[in-house]
DNA sequence: CTGCATCCACCACGATACTG
DNA sequence: CAGTATCGTGGTGGATGCAG
């Protein structure tokens, strides 16, 4: 944490240098699954399969591309066992371990908030009944 | 702080009760511009063009979507001034506001190891020459 | 079991033009 | 200045089938 930056400056960190390298990494952290799994193999070796059973929703294809680019950006590392049937086994390396805090920090506040956000969400649809954009989720 | 799945598990998090809350919520937060309009809003109040300018690459459209999508989960409050010109003041709520220290970790960590991260890239790239699915990013 | 290839639908996002 | 409306596109992501 010895940034120059002192403390949360957001604005700092994102308009550095070069705001588009920042924005590559988050990008690839901040998509539908890899938060979370990268925060399922941090607490564990896991292979694919117990992943695809732990990721609600998580489709093999989409497993698989997350795994990739998360051994690619050398977070995660990947060992084949030549057996039949074939097995591998996925684990955090030291820098995807390092990961660990800030994701489960935010995994954690989801879940302690979710509630709140959902009752918040009721009231504000409520309140704006139909004057939410054409496209809106 | 007070989990009852004591410490990082992440498992028990999003197999809870609902996993669809988790992840409506997770959703929100976790995507392309969401993160980073928290954490400049968490440090300070903000109108519409300021933010536009301080997130590179961020249209309009996007911004007010993320924005409506912020208040309407009660983690950012927005105020209008009936001026002339108008003027619109962001700033983050209570429950906005305890979302710092996660995002801000967050980011922190990205900035701190991008570099590393490009690295293992070029590296990963070049072992596997070619080897990427034909759709890859 | 692991995981690549293919096909395809959808909607996220950007560009642009217009309004109060 | 702070949006909204509309349109077009690319890419994300699901379903399925095949292969090692």
């Amino acid at each position: 944490m010895e940034r120059d930056h002192a403390q949360g400056q957001m604005l700092s960190i994102c308009q550095e240098d070069d705001p588009a390298i920042f924005r590559s990494v988050l990008d690839r952290l901040a998509d539908k699954w890899t938060l979370i799994t990268i925060g399922l193999l941090e607490e564990r070796e896991l292979r694919f399969t117990e992943l695809l059973d732990s990721i609600p929703g998580i489709s093999r294809r989409m497993l698989t591309r997350t795994l990739r680019s998360l051994e690619r950006d050398g977070l995660v590392h990947r060992t084949i066992y030549a057996e039949i049937p074939p097995r591998v086994e996925y684990r955090a390396t030291e820098l995807g371990r390092s990961l660990s805090a800030p994701v489960l920090a935010l995994a954690t506040w989801v879940d302690d908030h979710k509630q709140a956000i959902l009752t918040h969400r009721e009231t504000f649809d409520d309140t704006h009944a139909g004057a939410v954009p054409p496209d809106a989720t």
